[in-house]
DNA sequence: TATGAATGAGTCTTCATTCAT
DNA sequence: AATGAATGAAGACTCATTCAT
């Protein structure tokens, strides 16, 4: 039923300019025509490459969470050690936010945000077709060796690194959330040091060793 | 022009209404006429009490999150030490969403996400009447006199505390947001421990004192 | 689901409108916005009545069926000898085509054909909700006791009636349809002499008694 | 402007797939490409050979009739004595549906609801293109050589031979239509030898002829 | 003040037809 | 000659909002 993808290349215009359109606007204010429109192709067009509307924005899904999340896959799967690892995953995400959607594309992330929307609903009342549970917990699986890795190593305590990876992602998520909001009344730099200092060794301030 | 509620009673009833059709179907799929249907009277009857959908939206969003955050100030401005105080906070995120948000008020959370990406939007999008970075930056502002003054008393470590507060509040906001999706799935007692064990003594491992 | 109508009156406009609309360029390209212009009202408000263009249709079918077979009942029951009686649906049926198919109102009959189609397809592709067939055998019930008492009476011949009614019945129906596409090109009351002549006494002249 | 028909075969192949669309969901339900599909070719192809869809149902219809009819015009034609050909007329008819119509091709008939319908419409609203008033007349014209020999060889009663061809065609129509609706709620023979002796000698019983 | 019947702007989606290859 | 990708006109249906009662 669903028609196979003739011109790959035209499918991805159609995706790009369905972030840009529903970013901008949300998903349900998003008008198949303005989609249509700012991939230069006819509206009928559309259909010849995805069912529904719903289709799109699945498609979108995938290839804004694809896109989005293979950075982290990288670090997370990169030889180095966990302190170094952790330090730049928060790195990693003021970075990608502000390379990749800073200026025009800013309104992207707010897929994210409807993905997310979208997803919880669907988990919450049952309907469920992304699960997005369990997609947050795929990711905190990438996670998680590298807080076994430190805690293993001696270098990270020895706290249940599975709540503690929950407790980093999650942290992280807001993090950028916020910092994408706000990216224009504080310090990027400062922020990275800060971040990185405060979770790795805490807020509070040890006692001096000699006392 | 908006004419002034004559019914406290029912423009609350209206509101209540709204948040759970809002919640469970989402904001643009959310009827006008359901909302009057749960809220037992005529749907012309809401637009005696408010002049568009988005005025709606806009009044659950205010109740919405007054009371959500009402907490957070009383936490805020009690006589605690900091340390305690921002335990608490962590804490109180935790306990808000077990207490109120569970069972069938669950999907009411929901909102809270769709007044976000509305709120963004509007943002970056200039519309801004909600001004979400601004409300953000206010409740920073709760938390920032916390930091203070662990750094004034030497509890904390002398980090810039604007940039501090930044990062915990959007930690705990994406904490908030994550132990809500899975919060079947993580012990929350345990989370609460290590999310303050973690937070406020870090990551790493203090080296032994006596090397 | 299905609104309760309001205004009885309203919905017979609709209807009214629906008739002249489908009969003159057929269901499928009868469009609800003329029908809503016809009727005077908006498009909107038809959806107010009916939940469908297809919800309409039947209320076409039924309006329109009740209103030409009661013609028919009334014959079937009034108290007649039966010879009348068959003669006298023959003449109903060319009359009732004259008075109320003549002019504007003639393409009307076309919703019959179209109606028919309908039944039959589904009755075929085993849809069904109107068993057309079931509809038919119930007209033919109609005169069969007609059939059945002019042989009692010894005044028909003997045939199984449950047979020379269905024959009755569809060539009064084909009659109908052929006299409708071509009563321009024939007397009326010539055909109704020949028909009556020709159904009750046959086609083939007596031999002559004396013989 | 219609291009040439090149492959005669192709065409017929087009022409046999639209019989059974259109006869399964109407002609228009009825889609080109589904039409391509079951003729094994291409969808642009069908306008290499039909300029539009409505040409194509003109062929539908074209052959259709012709293959239909065939079989009234060589019996028309025959040499036989008039009341036989009359009674072998109203056999054919039902021979011909049980015949060619029953089984996967039963819906086919329905096409002929349909051209029936198309012309109908046509005719009433001037549009006629088919002029169906005057292909039934053309019909009629196949029978009244036979009513007139009946007439003229004093075997049929002296009635209108025009007006009665009119009837006895009409009548065969319907009987047609309803038999193909009901065909297994009767028997064929005993409706055959009804028909025949109802048409040719009446329905009402002679008086006896000593009497 | 409360109501719900009426409305029409707005949108997804379909599909006959075109045309470059 | 054959194809099927591209197209956009067209239409059923939704729903926020209005307003007469």
């Amino acid at each position: 039923m669903i028609p196979l993808p003739k011109d790959e290349n035209k499918r991805r215009r159609i995706i790009k300019a369905a972030i840009q359109v529903f970013a901008e606007v949300g998903v349900s204010n998003g008008k198949i025509a303005t989609i249509a429109a700012k991939a230069g192709i006819g509206k009928g067009t559309v259909y010849e490459y995805f069912s529904s509307k719903e289709e799109i924005f699945a498609a979108v899904f995938e290839d804004f969470f694809i896109r989005m999340m293979s950075g982290y896959e990288d670090l997370a799967t990169a030889p180095m050690d966990p302190v170094r690892k952790i330090g730049m995953m928060f790195d990693y995400t003021y970075d990608y936010l502000d390379e990749h959607l800073s200026g025009d594309r800013g309104p992207e992330w707010l897929i994210f945000l409807e993905i997310f929307l979208r997803g919880y609903r669907d988990e919450m009342l049952g309907g469920g077709k992304l699960s997005f549970a369990n997609i947050l917990r795929d990711m905190y699986k990438l996670f998680k060796p590298i807080v076994d890795e430190g805690i293993s190593a001696g270098v990270f305590k020895p706290l249940d690194s599975e709540h503690v990876t929950f407790i980093i992602f999650a942290a992280l998520d807001g993090i950028g959330l916020h910092y994408f909001i706000n990216r224009d009344h504080y310090d990027k730099e400062k922020l990275k040091t800060i971040t990185k200092e405060f979770f790795l060794n805490g807020l509070i301030k040890p006692r001096t060793q000699g006392a």
